[in-house]
DNA sequence: TTGACAAGTGACCTTTCGTTCACTATAATA
DNA sequence: TATTATAGTGAACGAAAGGTCACTTGTCAA
C-alpha cells in the first residue's frame, strides 16, 4: 500500500486547505488524517510549499482538461426548455461536485496570496463560464432561439448572477435548495428577457 | 498619543488580515507596522480572538450605518442617465474606498472560518447590492423609466453581475480600469434591455 | 510635589510550527 | 537467499508563534 500516497496527500491537502487556508493548515494533522506520522510525508513532498504547488498544478490541469478546450464545449441547446435542463445539470454538478466545491474554496482562501491561485480564479470565478455561455447564445442566435444581441455581454450577463449564487452555497450551503430554485427562476426570467417569441 | 492607538490597531489589523488573513498574521508584525513592540499590544486587547472579534464589530457596525437603514437608500434616479451616473459613482467608490475594500478581502478570506464573517460576506456580496437596487427598480418602474416586472429578479440580473467585477478588482487590480468600463457597458446594456423606450 | 494610573518596554515562557534524521519494516529484485 | 530501494516511525531541532510579567515612562488630578 504505497504508490498512491501522493494522490491521497494531495487530495488530504484540498480538503484541509479548502477548509482552513494554507497558513492554517499544519502538516501534523495533515498526516494523521492519513493515519500517517508528520515525518512520512517528507517522503513524498519537500515541504508544504510543494505540495501546494503540486496541488496547484494539479487544479491546473484538471480545469485545462475538462474547461479548456474547445472540444468541451457543451452542444448548443435547440429548444430553451432544454437550454435551462443544460443550465441546472450545470449547476447542480458544480454545486455539488466535492471535488469542484473544494476548488473553488481553496482558490477564494489564496487568491491575495498566489499569483497562480489568482489567475486560475479568475477562469472559475468570471471567465470561464462567461466564455462557455458566449459560445452557447451565439449558437441560440444562429438557430433563431435568442434575440440577436451582443452574446459576449449577455453570457456576462448570464453567467454572473449564476455563479453569485453558487458562492452563495459555497458560503451557506443550508441555503443550497434555495440558491438552486433560483437559478432555475433566474433563467427562466432570462429566456422570457431574451428568448425569441 | 494615546488613546486613539485602540484604533490604529484595529486599522493595521484590518490591513494586515486583509492581505495576509487571520492565521497568517502574527501579532509581532502588527506592532512593529505601528511603532510598537508586541507586548503593547496586549495593553489594548487581551488576545489576537480579541482584535479579530472587534475588527468583525466594527465592520458589522460600519455597515449598518451606512447600508443598514431605508434612510440611507439613494434616491430614485429619474433619467435612464442619471441611473448611469449613480451606478457609476457607487462602482468608483466601492472599487476605490480602502476601507471597503480591505473589508470585503477580510469577508473573503475569513468567510469559511468564522460566522459572523459568514454572514456579513452574504450581505456585502450579494444581498446589500439586491436590496438596494430592488428599492430603485421598483421606483423606477413607478415613475415609467423601466418596463414593469419584478423588481427583486431585475435588482438580481443587474447587482449580481455589478458585484463579480468589483471581485475582479480586488483580485486582480491592474484590471481595474477594464472593469469599470464593462460595468458600464454592461448598465448601458442592461438599460437598453429593461427600459423604457 | 506626589501619587496613581494608563501606555509602552524587553526579557522570558510555553506551545506549535515546519523540517531533519537515524532507524525499521516491507516487498520486490538480482 | 541476500540485497536494495521504498515507505513509514519516532525522537529531536530551531524558529516563530501567542501570551505573560516585572518594570519604566509620561501625564494629569489631588
Amino acid at each position: 500500500m504505497a504508490k498512491d500516497t501522493k494522490e491521497r496527500i494531495l487530495t488530504a491537502a484540498l480538503e484541509m486547505f479548502s477548509q482552513k487556508g494554507y497558513e492554517g493548515t499544519n502538516i501534523r494533522e495533515l498526516s494523521a488524517s492519513l493515519g500517517l506520522v508528520k515525518s512520512g510525508i517528507y517522503k513524498h513532498f519537500e515541504s508544504k510549499e510543494e505540495i501546494w504547488n503540486a496541488l496547484l498544478d494539479r487544479m491546473i490541469a484538471y480545469y485545462g482538461e475538462r474547461f479548456g478546450s474547445p472540444e468541451h464545449l457543451p452542444p448548443v441547446p435547440d429548444s430553451p426548455e432544454k437550454f435551462i435542463d443544460m443550465t441546472m445539470r450545470m449547476a447542480d454538478l458544480t454545486i455539488h461536485d466535492e471535488q469542484i466545491v473544494k476548488t473553488r474554496k481553496v482558490l477564494t482562501l489564496e487568491q491575495f496570496r498566489d499569483d497562480r491561485a489568482r489567475k486560475l480564479a479568475t477562469k472559475h470565478f468570471l471567465t470561464g463560464l462567461t466564455e462557455m455561455f458566449t459560445h452557447i447564445f451565439a449558437g441560440m442566435m444562429n438557430k433563431g432561439l435568442l434575440r440577436r444581441d451582443d452574446p459576449a455581454m449577455l453570457a456576462f450577463a448570464y453567467s454572473t448572477p449564476i455563479s453569485a449564487l453558487i458562492h452563495l452555497c459555497d458560503r451557506e450551503p443550508e441555503k443550497t435548495e434555495d440558491a438552486i430554485r433560483r437559478i432555475e427562476a433566474f433563467s427562466r426570467h432570462f429566456i422570457a428577457a431574451y428568448g425569441v417569441k
